[in-house]
DNA sequence: TTGATATAGTATGTGTAGCAACTAAATGGG
DNA sequence: CCCATTTAGTTGCTACACATACTATATCAA
């Protein structure tokens, strides 16, 4: 077969989303949030009181790096971590009083950065592209 | 608007992303390289000789990290530095025969995972994904 | 009740991404 | 010809991904 480098769809999408994360990163800089920490609050806002194992199930992240997105996130004074008092193994991620307020400024910044992001293209182009990205997936998991 | 976290095209794509990179990973860890490393060889073997820079080019990665992949590449013996004569800031990087035999054995890894990858999705689907990936590109860079 | 096993989270190490500040070499204008 | 500017690459910093090994707690079974 001989590929070359552009010829394969998986160093096309990884550039994709390395310009996407750059992108996000810089508009959510002016808040102190880094993105994958931004994917974390907006769990919380739907829902806080999550483990940090629940995070990590939802996010699909290893739990080695949410504990440091929540270490973090603690530090600049967004959450505060509670042991769950029925499984004292376990920590419940809350909000603060300012993480809670957070969320006014940094869900227009998502909303408005997903709305650049699919400027131009239509709602089939979207769902052709949200499904040919979950076989994706199922090929990898299978 | 509200969206929440599964509606954000751009946190499907680097989900994706990320099972892709793993999965690349573990099947190119036999051979001691990774991902990234990896694309530095496809260049590479494509053409050797090119300058860091060039190579920062083409891949379209921050310089610093091409020094990096590349110091790491030639502590492993696949790749040498040569200062250009030319211009003697430039370092010219050259397949050693340890290099270009890896070729050999991971040519076939890189186009096995892609034939995986690509697996029951047909060519007008790789298409639009390769036309939507485009359209989301200029969307940010502009 | 106790001992094996499973689970939640932490610590550590490697690889990657990109920014800022730096060194050294090249270049171009006065 | 020399100084200012640009360019190639390195070093240091922060954040992220993931693997492995560890601690502490929970649970289940004999």
């Amino acid at each position: 077969m001989n590929l070359r480098v552009e010829d394969y769809i998986s160093i096309k999408l990884h550039q994709t989303d390395l310009k996407l994360t750059s992108e996000i990163k810089s508009r959510l800089q002016p808040y102190n949030l880094a993105p994958e920490q931004n994917l974390v609050m907006m769990l919380l806002w739907e829902k806080d009181g999550l483990t940090q194992n629940q995070l990590s199930e939802k996010l699909g992240k290893d739990k080695t790096n949410i504990a440091r997105m929540v270490v973090n996130l603690e530090g600049k004074g967004f959450i505060e971590r509670k042991f769950c008092p029925r499984d004292r193994r376990s920590l419940e991620v809350y909000l603060t009083e300012d993480g809670r307020k957070l969320k006014e400024e940094v869900v227009p910044v998502s909303e408005a950065f997903n709305a650049d992001v699919t400027e131009g293209l239509s709602k089939q182009d979207l769902e052709h592209l949200d499904q040919v990205l979950t076989k994706i997936l199922n090929n990898i998991k299978g």
